[in-house]
DNA sequence: GATGAATGAGAATTCATTCAT
DNA sequence: TATGAATGAATTCTCATTCAT
């Protein structure tokens, strides 16, 4: 019966990353210790290397693992675009979308204690980032998308998302489509486009 | 007397800023410690505590340096804005110089050791940015600016900005005016706006 | 079934000796880990509790075997001896070519990593130098041997012949023979009567 | 008053080595741990890695030191030497009154806890061995020493010196002329020399 | 018996901070 | 004030050993 082992090591991963997630989300990264992860779990300190070198590498775990659930969603509303204004607010809308359904993913990643934000850059996430931009590359290609610095349109587009995202977050109620229409808008029309939105919306400051 | 105390002061606190600016750079924030950084001067690890409290101060302190440093140019470039235009133009000119100067400062808030990025958004650097927020709010009163969401829209400067930067620092020559050109085109006119700029300056991928 | 589980259960043994003899002697004693033993061997950690308690009853376990081969010849070599010169020689060329013939287990005894050497008298061990004892005492009782400090004579052979199997190992070509005329001649006539040996064999320094 | 600092300094060099040498000839070097040497002083567990970096560090140290001791007191021996019987008598004489004059210093060279004995050969002691293949090399130069295999010589001095010295401190009363005498007639005549020797002292067993 | 993951005591080591000089 | 050695809490990590499968 190897099939128990097996499960308890899966879900022995998975209370590490569990209980990782919570802490790095109170304590922040930096002042999160290996011990601290640890003792929100059941089990013995000595598991955890069982499972992961370092905090580092559970940090990264997570952002993998949040980035592997994301990007699909992401890529697949990009594919069905047959517009500009369908890519530019399919990839904001799906973003916005998924930052609020796991808000303490997003959490570990931007703020942390005192006035330091961390994000890291795991494979996973910058194959993300590889992907709009190879997206991008095939778009414009298509004639879909008009022909730009690739490179800096990516820079926007993670900019505007994760800063923009984080003062979705903080507002209540939670509006995922306020956010993915003005980011929508201001990389469709630029600024002079947003007070209809603001008038749409009501929001003018 | 009094006067070269003071000096020995102040030339001690510089000391420590150089100091910390090149270990920052060199370890990252995260892997460099107050003994790293007293290493890299000459003064004892005492002397250390009679300037900052911690790596976190100094850390504090060289951001807040380099925001004092950008901030009134960017205010006084917003101030002399008359139009929209001038207004982006003018905060995004301003914001690449400024990072182009001081590509050391930049790095220690940006990307440090391994996959790890980090900001720290102290006082200073907070402040930079309620003080765009309140040009902002601002230049919407006097009719200069559409009547948009200004949180949103401060997230969107601040995203692209940053972001753009990085970029900008990777390519060789280094660019200030196209990084500039890009980002407010986009922030003027939307991403249709941007092949223009592309026939323009030959950078169309 | 008996004879196979009886079979695997000395194959296991046998296993752990001999990866343990190699990772001692790569690692040196001290710096070997149980864990290290069981890596060099297919088997799992738990089993190796089933044939020892710690690394140090494998030591013991190695000291006790080449005890055991090495003693019984010794043994033989000393009962065959009818005069001092004989018991001398034979009791050192034995010992030498036994040594050369099992480099590692000596290797083990002896030199370890950096600069630390181990020797561990283990039952067996001692066991030989008790008879060497025995056979010392008996042998003056029949009037081969002269009368003299058994204790210390018993240390001089050890000495003598773990020392200069040292040396004698480092020599290429390996020439038990020399380490073995070398010591004898010391023994039965001291250092003046060298000389003639080193004629002999052409080695003069 | 500099004076103070580095007369503590000195001191607690002086309270870990203190400290070793008992831990070390109480649990025996691999029992050993700084912790174990930490604890046996009034110094806090970090300072121990102001002075030293290891266990391993500590106990050359204190193998260091005392052949840095006996060293000039062999080589003067030696140096005084007219005669083959001078040099060896003398070697083996000073040999065992430092032994006896240190018996701490050389229970932690020799025996251990259990059954491991262990021996550092640290720079000093080479030296010590170099030295005294040097004199006899030049002994032999001037005619005063046969000519023989020295590397095989100083192994026998090394052996049969050390070897004998662990008898002779079981002993009691510790008698370090019987010592001197047992291997200085051995060296100079060979086991058949010995009876005369255990005549005079009485000794035969 | 064999397996090998889990355990958790404890070892090594670092480092912010203090404080006598 | 500057110095820099001492402090000792805290952390990382290893490893012998156990025990459910």
């Amino acid at each position: 019966m190897t099939g128990k082992r097996e499960q308890t090591k899966k879900n022995n991963r998975s209370a590490i990353l569990e209980a990782a997630r919570d802490v790095f989300a109170k304590l922040g990264y930096g002042a999160t210790t290996v011990r601290d992860i640890i003792r929100a779990t059941d089990l013995a300190s000595g598991t955890f290397y069982s499972y992961f070198k370092s905090k580092e590498e559970v940090f990264e775990a997570i952002q993998d693992e949040t980035a592997l659930r994301v990007r699909p969603r992401l890529r697949a509303e990009r594919m069905r675009a047959r517009s500009v204004e369908e890519f530019v607010a399919g990839t904001f809308v799906t973003f916005f979308e998924s930052v609020a359904e796991d808000r303490r993913a997003f959490a570990v990643i931007r703020r942390n204690a005192d006035a330091i934000r961390i994000r890291m850059d795991t494979p996973e996430v910058i194959a993300g980032f590889d992907e709009l931009r190879s997206d991008l590359v095939a778009a414009i290609a298509d004639g879909l998308f008009p022909p730009v610095d690739v490179d800096f349109l990516v820079a926007s587009f993670v900019g505007v998302g994760f800063e923009i995202a984080e003062y979705m977050l903080k507002r209540d109620p939670l509006d995922t489509q306020a956010a993915a229409d003005f980011a929508t808008a201001l990389f469709l029309n630029g600024v002079r486009a947003l007070p209809h939105l603001a008038a749409a919306t009501g929001e003018a400051a």
